[in-house]
DNA sequence: TAGCAATAGTTGCTATTACAACTATTTTTT
DNA sequence: AAAAAATAGTTGTAATAGCAACTATTGCTA
């Protein structure tokens, strides 16, 4: 690897990218007033998916801490749109589902959601989807 | 833009390798003993090439909001290795730089962050990260 | 020149993140 | 079966992030 990349700043650039859609997507979600933040959207995403996990599984889905998971569902719990349940077969376990107004909140969000990636993602192409997800890929895999 | 990238979670991998990242950073300063967080680093490096800056350029260069800058600078102030000047031009400007102290943490810790870019851009090309950086520079212009 | 707008920075508040320490369970070992 | 190790989750603490409200200063304008 050449020095060029050594002295670049490409974790400045991510960092700033991904602080920009963030930023965009919380902008909307506030105008619009969906009550919502951008963490608590995608735990939301994952267990629409997911139906019924446990806090550890989506942690692992969302790249996020337990800890950050545990304090994200309190909240989503306090709106009611998630509710936890213990497992009788494991009683350390604790799933987690989305309510019926967690299942609305979904539906209501996701159409915004679709708009906002369509956006970014303007001016590129397909290759260029994948060559990003393979360079980060890679970036990932390097390191230990 | 294909519906194929609206549901590819680019977003979560964006977000996921820059944890990566960061963790890997953070684990390094600490097992060095360095003292320092990896956005400490960030202000740090951007304070030695720029000597005398004001908050709000520190802000605009590393993206970051200027309360989260003020609050930094703060700590490493605390830890000598900062100092802040009021402007005598604009009483409200502060001008922030490097003490020798963290001319000598710059020094320090520099090549090892060398080291874990390089970790990071193992088994890419300079090609690679062209696109990568063209790619990131697209998106961030398509976010109003 | 007096009043208003703009700019630089700080403080208060809430959310996300990560680590350490802790409780409560379950599994493994001896 | 008792002790030890592993697992799931919570709580405490510090740092980063962003918004709103605030002070202080400077620039603009009527």
């Amino acid at each position: 690897m050449h020095d060029t990349f050594v002295s670049n700043p490409s974790f400045f650039k991510l960092d700033a990218t991904l602080k920009k859609i963030r930023n965009y997507w919380q902008k909307n979600f506030d105008s619009l007033n969906k009550d919502i933040t951008v963490d608590q959207w995608l735990l939301i995403e994952n267990l629409y998916k997911h139906k019924r996990i446990t806090h550890n599984e989506l942690a692992r889905l969302t790249s996020k801490d337990i800890t950050t998971v545990s304090r994200i569902i309190e909240l989503l719990v306090k709106k009611d749109l998630v509710e936890r349940q213990v497992s009788t077969d494991d009683r350390r376990k604790v799933y987690v589902q989305l309510t019926p107004a967690g299942v609305n909140k979904y539906k209501d969000i996701r159409p915004l959601v679709l708009e906002m990636r369509k956006t970014g993602w303007k001016n590129l192409s397909e290759q260029d989807y994948q060559e990003l997800t393979r360079i980060l890929d890679v970036i990932y895999s390097n390191i230990p």
